[in-house]
DNA sequence: CGCGCGCTTGATCAGCATCAATTCGCGTGG
DNA sequence: CCACGCGAATTGATGCTGATCAAGCGCGCG
C-alpha cells in the first residue's frame, strides 16, 4: 500500500507536486496496526503524528465518548505536533495502516514550505467537524443523529474515493457507533432497525448501504457545507501558474 | 480600551515583542458592538477576522445550538481566513468590543513572521475545547454538564485575568446557557437551582460565584488539561535567548 | 463443543422536553 | 408616579426519548 494516494486529502490538493513529494519523503513506511489497539494514550508526551492510510481511527475522551473519527487521508494527531500531548486517546477501530511523521521532520517541513498552512487547514476542518458533532449530539435525537453521522461519513469517504453508490465499508460495532452517537448499544440497535425499516439504510457485516440518500440527509438535517468540499477542490488563492 | 492587553492570550505569550507589535498594528481600532448583534452569518463570504477585546461572543449552529463561546483574547473566526466562509453564525452575547483584522493584513503577517503558527495553535485550542463540549453534552447529565461548563469558563477567564476568587461576570441569559448546554431554559433553571442549593455556585445578575470549586470540578468531571494552560505559559520550543 | 462477543428484543425507569401559568425586573409612556 | 409591556426567571404537571436491567440468539474460534 502506497501512502501517496492519500497525501492529497484534506485540502492538500492545493500543494505543489514538490511539496507533496517533500511530504511523502518525510513519512515513515506504511505500518500495520491491529484492530482495537490504542495508538496514543491521553496525556502522554508525543513526538510524532500519524497519517491514516487505510482503516478507521477514532479519538476517545473520558468515559469512552468518541469525539472524532478519522478516515484514510486524515492526520489524526497533528495536535500533538504543536501541543506535545493529547487530551484524548487515539484508538484503531478495525485493522489500520498508517504512516508516521516525527515532529522533527514536520518542523523541518514547516521551515521549508507552505505545509504549515496545509496542516492548519486540516486542523480547521477537524474543528468544523467537531462543531457538527456538537450539533448532532446536542440537537438531534436517535434516528436523526445516526442519519447525520452516516451522511457525514459517506460524504467524507466519497471525497477520498472510498464510497460508491452510497455504499462503504465501516468496521464499527454497534457499541462503537453508540460511542460516537452518544447512545447505548441497545438503543443504537433500535435506531438502526428503524432506519432499515424506513428503507433509508442498512448497516450489516461492516458495510453501510444508503438506500435513500436524500431522505437520509433530510432526516439527519445534514448539510455538507461544513466539510468545505468544493472549496478545497477549487483553485486556491495561490496564483494558478506559479 | 486598548487591545494589546489581550494580544497575548491563547498561547501568544510565545510571540516576540516585535511580533506582538506587528500584530497590534495590523488590527483595526476597537469597535463596540451592541448586545444580540449577529456579527457574521453562516455561509456568507468573510474577508476579515475578529479578536474579542471585551465581552462574550458565541458561535451558533443550526437550531441555535451553541458550539463555541469566546472570551476576551480569543480570535473568533480565524477559520474564515483560510476557509473564506463560516459553517455557523457569530453572535455577540452581551455588549462586546472587538478589533478586526482584514485577511489581507493577516496574509501579510503570515508571510513576515511566525504568526501562522500562533494562529494554528489557537485553532488547535478551539478544537480541543470543541472536543470537551462533545464530551460534556454526550456524557454528562444536567447538573454535571452545567458544572463542567462553569469550570471551563472559570479556567479560561482566569487565564486572561478576568476571574478572581471563583467569581466572574457572565452576561448570558438562562436561555443562552441552555443553548450551550443543550438543555431547555426550563431545565437550565432547575439545574441552576440544584447547584445553588448544593452550595456549589450561584449565577445571578450576570455574575457567577463559585462557592466550592473542588466539588464543582468533581461533579462536572472537569480536568483542565485540555486547555493546555501550563504548556502555553511555559517557555516554548523556541530558544530562550534568541 | 463450549466459550465469548456482538446483535437483538422485551420491560421498566429516569432525565429532560413540553406545555402552561405566575412572578419579577425594568424600561417606557401616559 | 404609576400603569403597562416585555423579556427573563421560576414553578408545576405531564409525556416522550433513551438508559438500564435482563434474557436469548447467532456465530466465529480455540
Amino acid at each position: 500500500m502506497n501512502s501517496s494516494k492519500f497525501l492529497a486529502g484534506r485540502g492538500r490538493e492545493r500543494l505543489t507536486p514538490e511539496e507533496l513529494i517533500l511530504l511523502e519523503d518525510s513519512g515513515s513506511d506504511v505500518q500495520a496496526v491491529e484492530a482495537r489497539r490504542t495508538l496514543v494514550r491521553r496525556g502522554e508526551p508525543v513526538c510524532s503524528s500519524m497519517l491514516v492510510i487505510d482503516g478507521f481511527v477514532c479519538r476517545a475522551a473520558t468515559d469512552n465518548q468518541m469525539v472524532s473519527l478519522h478516515i484514510p487521508g486524515d492526520f489524526v494527531d497533528l495536535d500533538g505536533f504543536k501541543l506535545k500531548r493529547l487530551d484524548h486517546d487515539v484508538v484503531a477501530i478495525g485493522p489500520v495502516k498508517v504512516t508516521t511523521y516525527s515532529h522533527d521532520a514536520l518542523a523541518i517541513l514547516s521551515e521549508r514550505s507552505r505545509l504549515t498552512e496545509a496542516f492548519w487547514l486540516s486542523s480547521l476542518l477537524d474543528a468544523a467537524i467537531h462543531r457538527a458533532w456538537i450539533f448532532r449530539i446536542g440537537r438531534l435525537e436517535g434516528e436523526a443523529r445516526a442519519a447525520h453521522l452516516f451522511c457525514e461519513l459517506h460524504a467524507r469517504l466519497e471525497m477520498v474515493g472510498l464510497a460508491e453508490d452510497g455504499s462503504f465499508g465501516l468496521p464499527l460495532t454497534q457499541l462503537d457507533l453508540g460511542a460516537a452517537l452518544s447512545l447505548t448499544a441497545v438503543h443504537t440497535n433500535r435506531v438502526l432497525r428503524a432506519l432499515r425499516e424506513q428503507g433509508l439504510l442498512t448497516f450489516r457485516n461492516r458495510q453501510v448501504e444508503i438506500h435513500d440518500r436524500k431522505a437520509l440527509a433530510k432526516l439527519g438535517n445534514f448539510d455538507a457545507a461544513y466539510l468545505y468540499a468544493s472549496d478545497l477542490n477549487a483553485p486556491s488563492g495561490r496564483p494558478l501558474d506559479g
